[in-house]
DNA sequence: AACACAGTTGACCAAGCAGTCAAGTTTGAT
DNA sequence: ATCAAACTTGACTGCTTGGTCAACTGTGTT
């Protein structure tokens, strides 16, 4: 394998590294693990087989650099949530953050969406590390926020939990929303991003 | 194979079939079908392959009869939402029927939701039949409810998406919720119910 | 031009997989 | 007790899959 952590990659390490991630994602986020292959991911990536396990040292590794790359950014929008602003204003900017991600990277929230519903096996240290930190943090925050009345009384928890079904139902279950609605309508998020700001205008109404 | 339509079905019939179908939900909603095997199956039944092969046609078949027992019951809440009852009344008894099932049923959600996150491929032609048909028909009673000033105007297809992810969300990404609230808890469904049925009375208030 | 090393691959393995089959055992109606 | 049909399975087949390897080609630095 090629991806030592000392040296600078190649041009030719850079493309086809990044050839093999960008099919891989795609596969992955088709199938999930099990139900994917590496001639799947060669083929989809234009390389030959042996040539995939030339830049990572197995599937399971194509993966897990994929789940990585992705669990850095998907922490952000809620890590930017900032204590000291207004809380209407700053939950709704979350809000529109993690719409806008699950949006533009549906991909990556499905390869999410599939780790997740079949439990997660590889990613529970994540889940039970840093996610939860950061949530039981963000928790406190809002927590504050309802009691200085800023925002309606809820519990905290169950409020993050339902942006996350929100947000990221449009890319998870895009097939169900697309065929629902097959002739109406042609981007399955069309529409999302304002009925989601409303009602959640009128969840946190104090 | 055994299931012809015309006979009963003998003791040991009932019996083995049931377990098949019981260690197939089992592991079909843990692993996706791909991602599943035979071996699995029988094993979690008690079963040699082949006997369970003499059961069931094969694989597919196997979660064929999973997802038709399924989708059968699946539409029932929805179809029950009464044109000529009251807006609010029979938006949430949808809305609790939906979110017991989806508690009392997780295996049978996950099922449902790996194949929806995996682009649907088996069961595209009743997303697009039965259940838009359904949807179509009720997003029409709603916009009527709407009109008639008894609940908040609002989009009622995204409505009713709404409605699913919320309800879904507590089974299906039951691993995350259970991860990150690890010791604060015991049921990942504690407290679904009232905060769904709070929000949802928040949204839909005229 | 030449040389070391990056990049590439056809041919191959061993394991895992869905599915078959012939030969066995159990069941239950008579 | 008998017997046909129901039930069960060890041993197998053929295919797919993740992964290896030795040999080959391309690249860029001197």
């Amino acid at each position: 394998m090629v991806r030592s952590d000392t040296k600078p990659l190649t041009r030719i390490q850079k493309q086809n590294i990044s050839a093999i991630l960008d099919a891989a994602l795609e596969v992955f986020s088709a199938h999930g693990f099990r139900g994917s292959t590496l001639d799947q991911i060669a083929n989809k990536a234009g390389l030959s087989k042996p040539n995939v396990l030339y830049y990572f040292n197995g599937k399971e590794a194509i993966h897990v650099a994929l789940l990585s790359d992705l669990l850095d950014t998907w922490l952000d929008p809620l890590r930017a949530l900032n204590p000291n602003g207004n809380a209407q204003d700053e939950l709704l900017a979350y809000i529109r953050r993690k719409l806008e991600l699950s949006c533009n990277f549906p991909r990556e929230s499905r390869l999410f969406a599939n780790e997740i519903v079949q439990g997660a096996p590889r990613i529970e240290n994540f889940l039970k590390g840093e996610l939860r930190i950061l949530v039981d943090e963000k928790a406190a925050v809002i927590a504050q926020w309802m009691d200085a009345g800023q925002i309606a009384k809820l519990d905290p928890y169950h409020l993050i939990f339902s942006i996350w079904a929100l947000t990221q139902h449009y890319s998870d279950f895009e097939a169900q929303i697309r065929f629902v609605r097959a002739d109406n309508i042609t981007d399955p998020h069309d529409g999302a991003q304002s009925f989601v700001e409303a009602i959640f205008n009128k969840i946190l109404a104090p």
